[in-house]
RNA sequence: GGGCCGUUAGCUUAGUUGGUAGAGCAGGGGACUCUUAAUCCCAAGGUCGAAGGUUCGAAUCCUUCACGGCCCA
């Protein structure tokens, strides 16, 4: 493919052409433009500006061209930064010949500064009638079309890009991502919470049952891995005396690409001494309706669904949630193993649709996600998990089976997932022994054997409620946003 | 991994029972000092995702592959 066809025909040809007269009339690419005003706060300062009126003074905008109109000896533009968009308002006789003629080699796409006054037009768009211009950078190539925008969902994902230059929608989903990451942030330090960083790389993967990505550190000649969780080394910061530690960042996680799963996203762990999974809960709430009032209200609407955050969530245990959906009671006598719960599961006509499992809390998990899970639309905590799939979390007192757990769920997905964490180092060991058993049958998400964690455990560990909280989930919901692709700016893609 | 749908100009798209593609925007030439999806006139731009196959003839039918979306696992 020859590179005119490949870089889109005429269009780039014309506007290599151009690039190269402007280049002989002198520099294309300063490196400044300053001072510089802001296009939005322009619009608020000259709201009451009125048609036909210009105001003193002079201003300096600066921004990239996304739309021009010549008129023979009038000629506008519609300059566009970060804040808004502004019309310039370019006439002959206010810039003579050479600088008004100069306006024939602009192409949308090119960044412009320009000078002037703010006047206001007849028809009552608030412009700035300009007295000279320049250059600030050259486009090549043709921007997306401007009334549609760009649509082809393949092209917004690779060529994230030209979806925010040319979708404000798009734009304004990172921008309120921002804002729910600093809201989250600002809930924790106001909490006392400190932000820790800890190891991408680990010599030993942990903290949730996932299959890693492997890489290789050539001078310590040893594979390492990308981290799935964050949790064993937060759980070392409260060993260590850092009663409330949190951490966002990326986990990375080798398995399937979906709506809501991205295989590097963005994890929020948190960790606090001297309180249980209940408190977390009330924490998860708070910190949610936090974040909701940063980019809008508590209302939301994700996926034709209107969800309302106001706190407090319903409180439901795993085993009611499936009983009031299946009828089938996990906690009964009669469902104490596999086999018994299985039984249930074709007795009630559901193994069309619910895997088989190979566990008793494998076939939990499986009835939940399949029977419970996709109903959970208004946020709900689920609580009380088996045991056997969670394996860093306390028993309950009332019944060993079940763990001092929650999952917050929004939507149908999970976003929080949180326990009262196990402090008991004799336990701790315990579930590492059957998980090591479980990677022995074959579950390749199964835990391994972290005997420096244990050891650090060994020193003493205050109990500590936990929480983990995805992010990108997070601001799906609050943004509406149907896909992570839509919250990711990079999100990973074939090819 | 499976099912369904999609891929036509830089972008947004039309394309009938199979008869070798039509438009808008962008880009080029021209007119225009209040437009804002500016308008008007002219000209140009396409190996129809890739490779095979059926056919006198394929954007269209078939097969395989690539990429994407939705649903399922």
């Amino acid at each position: 493919m020859d590179e005119q066809s490949e870089h889109g025909g005429d269009v780039f040809a014309e506007r290599r052409a151009k690039l190269a007269a402007w280049r002989a009339a002198g520099d294309v690419y300063p490196t400044e433009y300053q001072p510089r005003d802001e296009i939005g706060p322009l619009h608020e300062a000259y709201a009451a500006l009125e048609a036909g009126q210009d105001s003193a003074g002079s201003q300096r905008v600066a921004g990239r061209v996304v739309a021009r109109r010549v008129h023979g000896k009038l000629t506008f533009v519609v300059l566009k930064d970060l804040s808004g968009e502004l019309q310039l308002f370019c006439q002959l006789d206010m810039l003579g010949d050479e600088r008004y003629a100069a306006l024939e080699h602009v192409d949308l796409g090119d960044f412009v500064g320009a000078e002037g006054r703010m006047m206001r037009t007849r028809r009552g768009e608030l412009s700035l009638r300009i007295t000279s211009w320049q250059l600030l950078s050259k486009s090549l190539r043709p921007m997306p079309e401007k009334y549609h925008g760009l649509t082809s969902v393949e092209t917004r994902y690779r060529k994230r890009y030209l979806d925010l230059a040319a979708n404000d929608d798009s734009r304004d989903v990172f921008i309120k991502r921002a804002r729910i990451v600093a809201a989250v942030r600002h809930f924790l330090d106001d909490r006392g919470f400190v932000e820790v960083e800890t190891p991408v790389l680990q010599p030993l993967y942990g903290g949730a049952l996932a299959k890693p990505f492997i890489t290789h550190h050539n001078e310590l000649e040893r594979d390492l891995y990308l981290r799935i969780a964050t949790e064993l080394y937060l759980k070392r910061c409260i060993i260590g005396g850092i009663d409330r530690v949190y951490e966002m960042g990326k986990d990375f996680r080798n398995e399937g690409v979906s709506f809501k799963h991205n295989p590097e996203f963005t994890m929020l762990e948190t960790y606090e001494a001297y309180v249980d999974y209940n408190h977390v809960m009330t924490m998860v709430e708070e910190m949610t309706a936090e974040a909701a009032r940063a980019v809008g209200g508590l209302k939301v609407t994700f996926r034709e669904h209107e969800i309302d955050l106001t706190p407090p969530w319903p409180r439901l245990t795993m085993r009611k949630a499936i009983e009031s959906e299946t009828g089938i009671d996990i906690g009964a006598d009669d469902a104490r193993t596999v086999a018994d719960l299985q039984a249930a599961i074709k007795a009630k006509g559901l193994d069309e649709t619910v895997p088989l499992a190979p566990a008793w809390g494998a076939q939990v998990d499986d009835l939940f996600s399949e029977c419970v899970e996709p109903k959970l639309i208004q946020p709900v905590f689920i609580t009380e998990h088996p045991l056997e799939t969670s394996p860093f979390a306390k028993k309950t007192p009332h019944d060993p089976r079940f763990v001092e757990r929650f999952e917050g769920f929004i939507a149908g997905m999970e976003l929080s997932n949180a326990f009262s964490e196990l402090n008991d180092p004799d336990d701790q060991r315990e579930r590492f022994m059957q998980q090591m058993q479980d990677l022995a049958d074959g579950d390749e998400t199964a835990h391994r054997l972290d005997e420096d964690f244990l050891e650090a455990m060994e020193y003493g560990m205050p109990p500590t409620g936990g929480l983990g909280m995805g992010i990108d989930r997070l601001v799906m919901i609050l943004t509406g946003a149907p896909s992570i692709r839509d919250v990711i700016l990079f999100p990973a893609l074939r090819g």
